[in-house]
DNA sequence: AGGTTGACAAAGG
DNA sequence: GCCTTTGCCAACC
């Protein structure tokens, strides 16, 4: 099992008119406190990924290479339900994706603090 | 085997 | 609520 393959394993099980964050995808996947490989391991995942349903913690479409991508990755979403605000910003409160029903993540993550 | 990059996130002003 | 700085670690070359 590699990054990019449990990585990819939790995008595929973000529901349909649901979005995930880059950071809540990589701590499910056993990466906490690394939001990056998760858009990493996107770069090289299929179109059978539903990599679309993954934005950034401000709710907003993160441009890459491609400035395609980002109207499309909006289109795709449109599709599926998800409300973007007049500053092409989806309300996380609604649309991210609650893995377990309550708000506390499933894994524990370690604490950046000592002290906290 | 080492330095730099990267589809980010959290904290402070 | 937005902008700037700091952190974080695997993948890349």
């Amino acid at each position: 099992m590699t990054s990019h393959q449990a990585i990819l394993a939790v995008v595929r099980r973000i529901p349909r008119g649901r979005v995930a964050t880059y950071g809540l995808v990589a701590r499910l996947a056993g990466y906490a406190r690394q939001p990056r490989l998760a858009g990493y391991a996107l770069r090289h995942a299929d179109d059978s990924v539903p990599w679309h349903r993954v934005v950034n913690a401000a709710g907003t479409i993160s441009p890459r290479a491609d400035p395609d991508s980002v109207p499309l990755q909006q289109s795709l979403l449109e599709a599926e339900g998800v409300e973007f605000d007049h500053r092409y910003r989806i309300d996380l409160r609604r649309f991210l994706w609650r893995p377990r029903g309550g708000h506390r993540q499933a894994v524990k993550q370690p604490k950046r603090s000592p002290s906290g």
